[in-house]
DNA sequence: CGCCAGATTGACACGGCTCAAGCGGTGTGG
DNA sequence: CCACACCGCTTGAGCCGTGTCAATCTGGCG
């Protein structure tokens, strides 16, 4: 791991930090137009919601800071979360050309947005078939990661699925400069893990001990480490593959969580008495 | 409803019968120059790979007849089918600028697929801006879904997403003109459904069997028929607004749906004795 | 006729849910 | 500064939906 923390400071409140201006499809030019494309730049309050679920639509809207998550409520009274967003991530896949129907996005953080208002998204899609390109490239990995959640929601047990989201996790948060060595920042509430792995908090709750108690992991505060990386991600089959990190200009850690080689700078697991 | 057969058997096996070509973002020109560009029709076989695991990415492929299935083979030894491609889908949205790790697409049925060369996509891409907005379109669409089977997965019981799954199918194919009034001719095999639903396959047969022993669907052989589908979607919170019918130019169906108004014309539900 | 894949059914085990209680931090008003 | 309330976390006991294992049945097909 290299420095995490000028990284985060310095660029991660900017576009070029994005994972769409990083895509590996734009060159120089194409991401100079994209800068100039964006408009207001708003801070945002937890809990807000960046996307009505109504459908705003006015606007793409890029999370810069912070997170989010996209969200369904069911009829039958329970919650979904498909989608959890990190800094560089398009919060509003489906507002782009569509109404969203069913599903809002919100904050479930503190933190910044940037929008780009419709109107200039249509001209830089018709001026500039890469950024068309980019961006068909992201909704494409966003399906993949959809897909993969679906495979965890169906076929993999409390502790794969709650194991593979914190690889997954953490991965998605060191392409961006904003994981800590094998830790990161969880903010999320046990009830917001559960509505992303299809459980209730409570058996999320006994699932995170479980992985505690195996030395796997730990807290302190919000802050989660890994400790055994080469111990979780083989318990829950996690291959960061389906991340396509070779789209966001990453390739080189593919290579280094497969090998393990960045992971070798770790503190042994420290046995939580159960 | 209004015939299906003639649909079906006229224009099924052709481009113009596609999502992608029925997109409301492109016009005339935009659509001959589609067409123009595809490629080779090829007749599979049940069974074949159309996408194989390691992503031969060479063409896109649109599927004209048949189904096939987007599938993933998990490390713990199960399997899993995030998507049901159903003519007119785009089969590999993954394989496009991306290698598609760990997802394969195979036919379920016969069929026929037409093959978009990648160069000559590209072509379109750049040239044809309206094109890589209805793509980026479809990709949406395909998020959306992805959404609504992951919150199925996540917080609906087995009942309640098997009737969800019906419904989406039968709504989806009376789309493409391949529904049959309330019914439809399904060709999964109950294990292929459990993979779709995150169930045994011995478990989807009990499900089967209480829905037909409550009189809301019934089987003849492959075909599946709804007899009540204001129950049916009601019991499972269908509501097609996912499906974002507006972008295939359907969206006369949506109102359909929601007033009931096509699902009159149906025989009463005959109840299978338990 | 025998074979085989898929459908069906039954008995039983278990993972995750429900209900219920208690705990700790933190913000707030008196 | 304390009391209180509230939210999120933690833990326990028991239940239920779904999985597992094992047989049997059916229809198509060589």
């Amino acid at each position: 791991m290299r420095g995490g923390k000028e990284i985060q400071v310095d660029e991660s409140r900017t576009l070029s930090s994005t994972l769409l201006w990083r895509s590996k499809h734009l060159d120089s030019p194409d991401r100079d137009a994209l800068s100039q494309a964006v408009g207001k730049v708003r801070h945002l309050e937890a809990g807000t919601e960046i996307v009505a679920h109504d459908g705003g639509g006015g606007a793409l809207h890029v999370l810069l800071d912070g997170w989010a998550a996209r969200y369904k409520l069911l009829d039958n009274g329970s919650r979904s979360i498909p989608a959890l967003l990190t800094p560089g991530d398009i919060c509003d896949a489906e507002a782009l050309p569509l109404r969203s129907l069913g599903t809002g996005v919100r904050m479930l953080t503190g933190g910044t947005v940037a929008m780009l208002p419709r109107q200039r998204l249509n001209e830089l899609l018709a001026s500039r078939p890469a950024v068309a390109k980019a961006l068909l490239g992201l909704a494409f990995v966003e399906n993949s990661i959809l897909s993969e959640w679906a495979a965890s929601l169906a076929r993999r047990s409390a502790v794969e699925r709650l194991a593979h989201l914190l690889c997954e996790l953490l991965v998605r948060l060191w392409v961006v400069g904003q994981a800590d060595g094998l830790g990161f920042h969880l903010p999320l509430t046990q009830d917001q893990i559960a509505d992303v792995l299809g459980l209730t908090s409570i058996h999320v709750n006994r699932t995170l001990r479980s992985l505690r108690a195996a030395g796997a992991v730990s807290m302190r505060g919000r802050h989660l480490t890994i400790h055994d990386w080469p111990g979780l991600s083989a318990s829950c089959g996690f291959d960061p593959g389906y991340l396509h990190l070779e789209m966001s200009g990453s390739a080189f850690l593919v290579d280094a969580l497969q090998t393990g080689r960045v992971m070798r700078a770790v503190e042994p697991p420290k046995t939580t008495p159960l």
